[in-house]
RNA sequence: GGUGUCAUAGCUCAGUUGGUAGAGCAAAGGACUGAAAAUCAUUGUGUCCCCGGUUCGAUUCCUGGUGACACCA
């Protein structure tokens, strides 16, 4: 029989916690966490990490695993994950990966590209350069040693171009010959759930979630782990804003206000990310029953298709 | 009841010496392939409270109304 992978997705905040609990409990299954936050160690409140009681119901993986200066990306995650299930699906029919990470998700379902990883020594150099050259005068190398990327590329977003430089000094080649966006295939199906709620109520759920999240002692958590600040794990919606707080340089309202604003705009751009993708099925979070038969009809089609 | 001030974007307000208006915040939409909760970029038509008057033309000036606030009774 084929075995399913079962991707429950959405914006933050949405729910997704609670339904995968409950999603698995029906599967007998566990959760593979695809947030790229909940894996750092530490990050607990402001990631809104399932609680030891929750790890409790239900077996997790990829949860608090990482440290928090660990060097990790989305082909690390396909590449780990990818391995988890073929473990698990020796003794699963079903798994069930959890979460919000759009490009997570997609390195899983689709596979990201083979590119070389950067090594310190260029990483190093090309920040140097970028430093005190700016960022045009990559965009002018970036012409000459990849004009088909350098036409497509957005020249002011300064990651995107520091990147492909940074694979043409390593390998030597374009960064384009590496961009085959081909999608790989997988050893499993894959249903894609996804979670949405009216605009409003999401909303209302993320201000609420974040004021739990300081009554719970967030600023707390930040303050423990600050030394950290460089790392990009630190680099978080909710953990930005506090470091200011620390550093004196905001208001606490005004620190707590953003970090609304901004779990917000993420939840936004996560929507706006997975509505490209035709094959998530829409649901109500609380619809739970609809989900359920949804999976069931979902699995049982498919073991008849194969067999 | 009297006097005064105010009424402009979802909110707080600016402004137009009369030629139908713009900031901040909020919001909306988008890009995305090895740092992705990251990174980048786009978007402001709103009965300028309502009826009338003056004027070629009123959101702007004037009469009246309504509402809010303040003070006095």
């Amino acid at each position: 029989m084929k075995k399913t992978l079962v991707v429950i997705l959405g914006p933050t905040g949405v729910g997704k916690t609670e339904l995968s609990l409950s999603l698995a409990e029906m599967l007998g299954c566990p959760i593979i966490n695809c947030d790229s936050r909940q894996l750092f160690a530490g990050l607990k409140i402001g990631t809104a990490a399932p609680t030891p009681e929750q790890l409790q119901r239900v077996q997790h993986y990829f949860v608090s695993t990482l440290p928090l200066d660990a060097y990790y990306s989305a082909a690390q995650y396909e590449a780990d994950v990818l391995q988890l299930t073929q473990e698990l699906f020796k003794s699963h029919d079903a798994l069930l990966l959890s979460g919000g990470s759009m490009m997570y998700i997609d390195a899983v379902c689709q596979g990201i590209d083979d590119i070389p990883t950067v090594s310190e020594a260029v990483r190093t150099k090309i920040k140097e350069r970028l430093a005190n050259e700016g960022l045009e005068a990559l965009v002018e190398e970036l012409q000459k040693l990849d004009p088909e990327y350098y036409a497509i590329v957005d020249k002011k977003n300064t990651r995107r171009v520091v990147h492909a430089l940074e694979i043409c000094h390593m390998s030597g080649q374009t960064y384009t010959s590496f961009r085959t966006r081909n999608q790989k295939p997988r050893p499993f199906h894959i249903i894609k759930i996804g979670l949405n709620r009216p605009r409003e109520e999401l909303f209302a759920r993320i201000n609420a979630r974040v004021d739990q999240m300081m009554t719970e002692g967030l600023l707390d958590e930040v303050k423990e782990y600050a030394s950290y600040r460089d790392c990009n794990a630190l680099n978080t919606v909710g953990y930005k804003e506090l470091l200011h707080v620390i550093d004196g340089e905001w208001e606490l309202p005004m620190a707590v206000e953003r970090i609304k604003k901004n779990t917000r705009v993420y939840a936004k751009k996560q929507l706006t990310w997975f509505q490209r993708d035709t094959s998530i099925e829409w649901f109500h979070p609380d619809d739970v029953d609809k989900i359920k038969q949804y999976i069931n009809h979902k699995l049982h089609e498919e073991i008849l298709a194969k067999d």
